[in-house]
DNA sequence: CTCACTCGGTTGCTTGATGCAACCAAGTGT
DNA sequence: ACACTTGGTTGCATCAAGCAACCGAGTGAG
């Protein structure tokens, strides 16, 4: 078998991108951090084909990433949840949001912005607040829609997010 | 052709990974800026197939990311530098090497550090400096071998980094 | 002056990962 | 009774990655 491992790094960046490198992993996490909690939500949030969630979904799952709870019994209907491991990838959502916002959006502003709940400012790079100076966490900030949103989805056909 | 982008996405973190989300990419910009600059260098530092590091180098020069300067005309032989689009993928990977020195490091402790070049201090999370307390960019640091290397070394089997 | 070696790739082949669509099982709604 | 929803699984086709061989233009050793 192919391992999605990188063999042979001693680096924890490398450790990091094993667990969550594979294509969709840290869009899942991304998804289920802004309330999309359920597979059919996040199969059609993402476009992602549905083997290829469910393999991910059941991968983050034994990585301890989200955990997996019932929400109905018979039949069985299951909701994702992000661990505090999982949380813990905020940061790097955060650094690559920046870094998307800085090179990808295009002259409006960023698509989507990461606000602060307790002050509403702007979360800005490194995930510090830009209102109150705060250094914050996964559960300090919610998303919402940025000044560039209406312009990106223009720019979009045949793209159906939400 | 199968993309690898992330369409319908109104996302700049799914817009970052459409660039740098491939396999290898990221650990390519880490080598480059811990000084493999070379095509035979990265390529025994990661141990990635020749004709993938090929395309991804020369995706990454497309994207703006990498720099490719001759060293030498005749025969020609380049070098990779990062650009300034490419050194901003720095907090990226530091949030990356946070979440895996934190979940994936044995008890000896972070495989590498990274080191504030002015004042000597380890930079911890977000990329601030443990010890001065400033905010830090790719340029103000490096990175030496931590205190678990050893240990991640003996852990290895056939690994030759470096 | 020739032969081996280096460097930075490219080419061909094989295998693994991904996308798509169909199917399934157990309810629920009409 | 019949369609619809939910959370998947299965099969098949295609794409991407790994591996090894090859290549072209120098360089160094004898």
């Amino acid at each position: 078998m192919l391992r999605n491992d990188y063999p042979g790094q001693i680096c924890s960046v490398a450790k990091s991108l094993e667990v969550i490198g594979e294509r969709w992993s840290l869009l899942i996490v991304r998804d289920v951090m802004n309330g999309n909690r359920r597979f059919g939500e996040i199969q059609s949030s993402l476009g992602v084909a549905r083997n290829v969630l469910s393999a991910r979904l059941q991968h983050l799952v034994e990585e301890g990433i989200l955990e997996r709870r019932a929400y109905h019994e018979n039949p069985p209907r299951y909701e994702y949840f992000l661990t505090d491991k999982g949380l813990d990838l905020w940061p790097a959502l955060i650094a690559l949001l920046n870094w998307g916002d800085k090179y990808s959006a295009g002259p409006e502003g960023a698509p989507r912005l990461i606000v602060h709940k307790e002050c509403g400012g702007v979360v800005s790079e490194r995930g510090i607040c830009e209102s109150c100076g705060k250094l914050l966490h996964a559960r300090d900030a919610r998303q919402v829609a940025g000044p560039g949103f209406e312009a990106a989805l223009a720019g979009q056909s045949s793209a159906d997010p939400d």
